[in-house]
DNA sequence: GCACAACCCTATCCTGAAGG
DNA sequence: CCTTCAGGATAGGGTTGTGC
């Protein structure tokens, strides 16, 4: 049921067409997806006035922060996972090991390979803070359980999927998945706080 | 393949009361 | 004052069922 009458959703229709640009801003699309924003711009536009005025803005600032705060974990999360490729590809390329060496001249199996093969998948082997150089993501790491621990190894580690480390850990997808979810969660806030406490 | 909801169990920590 | 114990809060981790 439409709780605006017809002149109202002329004044609406009116001001969507006069500001096209404004409304397809894909920052403002979805501040409007959202039907609480929408019926307070709905509001705004048939009934203006200040205190209209100020909750939608109220409502906007809290939409906008949580959009940056939400983009900036993202970032933060994506940039720490390409550098720390780059140190691995930089230090392997750098320190190159003897079991990096294919076996013979004919084949491009390596020792390590083939070390690996023999092991079956042991899970204690690459652990994740073996690959950490900063600080502060490795004091985070460490504060983890041992199982979220193994679990973040297994999967950025050795590139693991859920349902694989279930198997090895004799869990099940979701047991892992939560896990998982949990310590990237702490890890986020961890490294939230740190930023946080540098910027003061 | 993964995430989420709902629910359950267990371990740990904290707090306040009771007893020696 | 110290120790012990019970009870509540919290966190970690498990499951099934379900949806994207």
């Amino acid at each position: 049921m439409d709780k605006w009458d017809p002149e109202c959703r002329d004044k609406v229709e009116q001001f969507k067409h006069s500001n096209k640009d404004f409304l397809s801003n894909p920052l403002i699309k979805e501040f409007l997806a959202d039907e609480e924003h929408y019926e307070l711009f709905t509001e705004a536009v048939c009934s203006p006035c200040d205190e209209v005025q100020e909750r939608i803005n109220e409502k906007f600032k809290e939409f906008y922060f949580r959009i940056r705060f939400i983009s900036y974990v993202s970032s933060t999360l994506y940039f720490h996972g390409i550098n720390l490729d780059k140190k691995i590809r930089k230090h392997d390329q750098r320190f190159p090991l003897q079991l990096d060496q294919p076996i013979n001249n004919e084949s491009e199996t390596t020792l390590k390979e083939l070390i690996e093969y023999k092991e079956n998948d042991s899970i204690d082997s690459g652990d994740v803070l073996d690959f950490i150089s900063d600080p502060v993501l490795y004091k985070a790491i460490k504060s983890l359980t041992n199982n979220q621990q193994d679990i973040l190894s297994l999967a950025y580690v050795k590139g693991l999927k859920d349902v694989e480390i279930a198997a090895l850990l004799k869990k099940t997808q979701q047991a892992v998945s939560k896990s998982r979810k949990k310590a990237l969660n702490t890890l986020k806030s961890i490294l939230l706080k740190s930023d946080e406490e540098k910027e003061l």
